[in-house]
DNA sequence: GTGAGGGCTGGAAGGGGTTCCAGCCGCTTC
DNA sequence: GAAGCGGCTGGAACCCCTTCCAGCCCTCAC
C-alpha cells in the first residue's frame, strides 16, 4: 500500500506539499498540484482515512444505535437516515440492539471519541447516559424520542393516539378497545404508553368510559395482537372498533377477526398507527407518522452539527396525519 | 481525553507495560497489572480504536455493500449480518447503493485497506472488480450471488424458480405467466433471470408450450407487477397462474386480480418469492430461501477469515423451498 | 541597494496506540 | 562467585496522516 512519503518521493515533493494537494489548499503552485496529482494516479494512491481521522483528531463515521432494526418502522427511519448520510462524507456504522444490556454497552461506546456522532433511533437514555452525552464531545441526535438539552427529531405520539382514537369516535364507535405493547417494557419505549395516554384522553373527552377489558397490552407483535384480540372478541360485550398501538399489532388484530369470522370493518373496525408499507396494501386505516423524514431530518441535523453550521441544539417536531382506509367505519 | 501515556504516567509504569494489560499480555506481573487495572478504572480511560487499528495496520470495522436495503428480503439479510457482526468485535459499516454509480463506488473503496472485511450483497461486480477485489488484502464474501474463486453464500434460483413453476404444472395448469424483473437492470441482478430460466426449464419439460405473451419483464416492485397483471388478465386467454419472482411482486400480481374481480386461487393461482414475512400473513404459496442465513452465515464466513481460523475462499449453497399455503389450487 | 512582504515549499512534531529491543533483577547452576 | 537465564519492564520506533513553523525566492516600494 502506497502511503504519503511513496508520492512525496515520486514526485520530489515534500510530504506537506502532498498533504495540501490532497486537501485542496490553495498553497499550492498549478505546476506542483498537477505534478504531485499525476503521481497519484499513477500509482493508485489513496490516503488512509483511519491514519487521517487520528491525525485530525475526528473520524469520519457516524454511529446509528437501532433497536430491532428488522421492524418495518426502524427500517423505513434507517433508510432515510443511510439516504442523508450517503450524501455526506460520512460513513455509517450501524449498532443493533436486541437486550437492554446490549442498549447500555452502546450507549457507553457512544460516549466515546471514535465515532464522530451519533443517532439514537427510538431508545430511551437513563438520565446518566444522558448527563454523559451532554457533556461528550460528540454530537448526539434523537430520533423518535425527545430528550432535554439534545438535539432530537420527534412526533407527538399522544397526540396521533387521540387522533386515531377521535376518528373512531366520530364515527360513532363507544366500545373501543387498545391493543399496545407491555407497559413494563425493558427498553423503556415510550410510543405505545404515550398512544394510549392520547386515546384514553380522547375517550375522556367524549364522555366515554374507561373499561380496562379493554385495554390490553404485551409483547410486540402480531401474534400477541391476535391472540388479545381472540380474548376481547369472546368477551359478552365485545369491543366494535380497536385502536392498535402499530401497524404491525393491526394486521394482528385483523387476523384474529378473520380467523372468528368477525367482518371488518362492518362488525369491527380497525385503526393501525404507522402508516408502514404494507398498511396501504391491506387498506389500513392507520396513523401515518413520518418514518423516513424523522431520519433524514436527524441525520441532517447530525451532519451540519458535525459539519460546524449548526447551532445549539434543537428539537424538531414533525406532523402525524390520520389516513383514512377501508378498515374503518360506522359500527351496525 | 485520558491516553495511554496519562495511565503510564498516574501508575508508574511504561506505555508498554500499560498496552500489555489492554491486550491480556501474560508479560505483566500481577501486581504490576492490578495497580494498572486500578487507574484504568479510576480514570475510566478507554483506548483509542483508531489508534489502535492504525498502528495495528487492520481496523476492526466490516462494510457491507447492499442495494436499496429497503426492500424485506435485503433487510433478513442485513439482520443475519448484524446479528453475527454484533456478537462479534467488529462494527458493522453500511453502504446502501440505489444507483450503478453508487455501486462502483462502492466497490472501488472496498479495494481499500480501511476496512477489515467486505461483505457484498446481491450486487454483481465486473470482471476488472473481482480482480481488484481478489489481489487486495481484504476479505471478501458474497452473499445472494456466486462468484468465481471468492468466497460466496447463495441459493440456486434456477432451481427455485423451477420449483414454483413445476408446483403449478402439478395442479394442473398449462396457461402460466411469469412476472419478473426487467432483464436490462443495470445493477446485474440476476435472481429474476435464474428464476425465470427455471420456470422455462419446468415449462419444457411438461412439455408445455412458451407463449411469448406470458411472459413480462419490468421495473421491480407491486406497482409494475399490477399493472403487467392487468394486461395479462385482459388477454384473449389469460393464464390461469402466475409465477412472480419476488414475494412483493405477487403482492401486485394478487393487486391486480382483486381490482379485475379475479378470485385467487379459483381462477387464478399465485406463486412467489423470497418468504417474505407478510409472505406468510397474506397466505402467499412461494418459494422460500433462507434470506437470514444467507447473511449470518456470509458474515460468519468473513469474520473467522478475519480472524485467521477460516482457510480457502469457499461457496456455500443453501437449500430452497417450496411453501405451499393459499393462493395456489387447480385450474378449475 | 535594502527591507518588507507574499507565495510556495520541506520537514519536524504530534495524534494514540503496539511492538521490538535492551536492560534490570533475582534465581539457578556449576 | 561468575555465568546464564527467565520474568518483567521502560521506552524508542513505527503506523500514516495533518499542520505548524521556518526558510527560500521574488517582487515591490522606498
Amino acid at each position: 500500500m502506497a502511503t504519503i512519503q511513496d508520492v512525496a518521493r515520486r514526485a520530489g515533493v515534500g510530504v506537506g506539499t502532498v498533504s495540501r494537494v490532497l486537501n485542496g489548499s490553495p498553497l499550492v503552485s498549478d505546476a506542483t498540484r498537477e505534478r504531485v496529482q499525476r503521481v497519484i494516479d499513477e500509482i493508485g494512491y489513496r490516503p488512509s482515512s483511519l491514519a487521517r481521522a487520528l491525525s485530525l483528531g475526528r473520524s469520519t463515521t457516524i454511529a446509528a444505535i437501532v433497536p430491532f432494526f428488522t421492524r418495518a418502522s426502524v427500517v423505513q427511519r434507517l433508510r432515510g437516515v443511510a439516504d442523508v448520510i450517503g450524501e455526506s462524507d460520512y460513513d455509517l456504522v450501524l449498532y443493533d440492539v436486541h437486550t437492554p444490556e446490549q442498549r447500555d454497552r452502546r450507549f457507553e461506546l457512544a460516549t466515546r471519541t471514535d465515532r464522530a456522532g451519533v443517532l439514537i433511533i427510538s431508545l430511551a437514555p437513563s438520565d446518566d447516559v444522558v448527563k454523559a452525552l451532554a457533556e461528550a464531545a460528540v454530537p448526539v441526535v434523537f430520533v423518535d424520542r425527545r430528550v432535554e438539552g439534545l438535539s432530537s427529531v420527534w412526533t407527538d405520539d399522544e397526540a396521533g393516539g387521540a387522533a386515531a382514537t377521535r376518528h373512531l369516535i366520530e364515527l360513532g364507535h363507544e366500545r373501543i378497545a387498545f391493543v399496545g405493547d407491555r407497559t413494563d417494557d425493558p427498553f423503556g419505549f415510550t410510543s405505545s404508553r404515550d398512544r394510549f395516554t392520547g386515546h384514553r384522553r380522547a375517550m375522556a373527552s367524549a364522555g366515554l368510559p374507561l373499561v380496562e377489558e379493554y385495554e390490553v397490552a404485551g409483547e410486540h407483535g402480531r401474534h400477541m395482537a391476535h391472540r388479545f384480540t381472540s380474548q376481547l372478541l369472546e368477551l359478552d360485550e365485545p369491543p366494535t372498533a380497536v385502536f392498535a398501538a402499530s401497524d404491525w399489532q393491526a394486521f394482528g388484530v385483523l387476523e384474529a377477526a378473520h380467523d372468528a369470522g368477525v367482518s371488518v370493518p362492518g362488525e369491527l373496525s380497525v385503526v393501525g398507527y404507522d402508516d408502514v408499507d404494507v398498511a396501504r396494501h391491506l387498506g389500513l386505516t392507520t396513523v401515518r407518522q413520518p418514518l423516513y423524514e424523522t431520519g433524514s431530518r436527524a441525520a441532517e441535523m447530525l451532519v451540519s452539527a458535525l459539519d460546524g453550521t449548526a447551532g445549539e441544539a434543537t428539537s424538531v417536531e414533525l406532523p402525524t396525519e390520520l389516513v383514512v382506509r377501508r378498515t374503518t367505519a360506522p359500527p351496525t
